[in-house]
DNA sequence: GATCTGCTTGGTTGTTTTGCCAACTAACCA
DNA sequence: TGGTTAGTTGGCAAAACAACCAAGCAGATC
């Protein structure tokens, strides 16, 4: 892709890169709820530790969660409380799962 | 990724993993300023003409645009008036790019 | 200190994505 | 009817990504 992004589209795709992909926008869904630990989350998507590690090392660099670690356990959290909003503008964008209307716009 | 996704998250994923590639988050943020034809939206990028539809098609299947032919072009719309306020979304998410904070949060 | 637990990192393999070329289709024009 | 322009589709090679195993590292516990 020859174009070059400005740093504020950059930084867009860079959440929208690590939020889509299912086993981390689970991940991201269920942290709304309160802070899981590494374990718990790899209880919640089934996959091996290692493969979870780097998914949360993934959603950390584009700065959707923030870790802390406490004893033996690392917490990871939302870095930012209005991820529902962001949920719901996601949403927004194409709402409906149905058959597209007759101009093609499925929205708004 | 073992976990299934519920049909929401499924189509959450599409979307997010659609604008999740640095071309067609430029071609959809171009088109906020009104509707442009394939050969337009190719000199906006710098990619091949192939490349370039083969990026439309992706964003058209996941909702974000809709597409009209007229003679021989075909011109691409955002299929939802809402992706402005869809990009504040993205930028609240993580807005800060500069050093992490003590607690590792970089917004709200 | 030795060991154990929880997590991360390195390495490898298989899959997916990307981007180009070539071929094809559709609409317009002569 | 033949040619031209605008896009799409198929195919392929290179690159990126995902998921596993194994090894390493930091705290806690004995």
């Amino acid at each position: 892709m020859p174009a070059r992004l400005d740093p504020v589209s950059s930084r867009r795709v860079a959440v929208l890169k690590a939020l889509g992909h299912p086993s981390r926008l689970l991940i991201t869904e269920a942290l709304m709820d309160g802070e899981l630990c590494v374990r718990e989350i790899r209880d919640l998507v089934g996959d091996d530790v290692s493969t979870v590690s780097k998914h949360l090392s993934i959603l950390r660099a584009a700065g959707v969660l923030a870790s802390e670690k406490r004893g033996l356990n690392v917490f990871y959290t939302l870095a930012c409380d209005c991820f529902s909003d962001f949920l719901k503008c996601v949403d927004q964008v194409c709402p409906v799962p149905g058959p597209p209307r007759a101009a093609g716009r499925n929205c708004c």
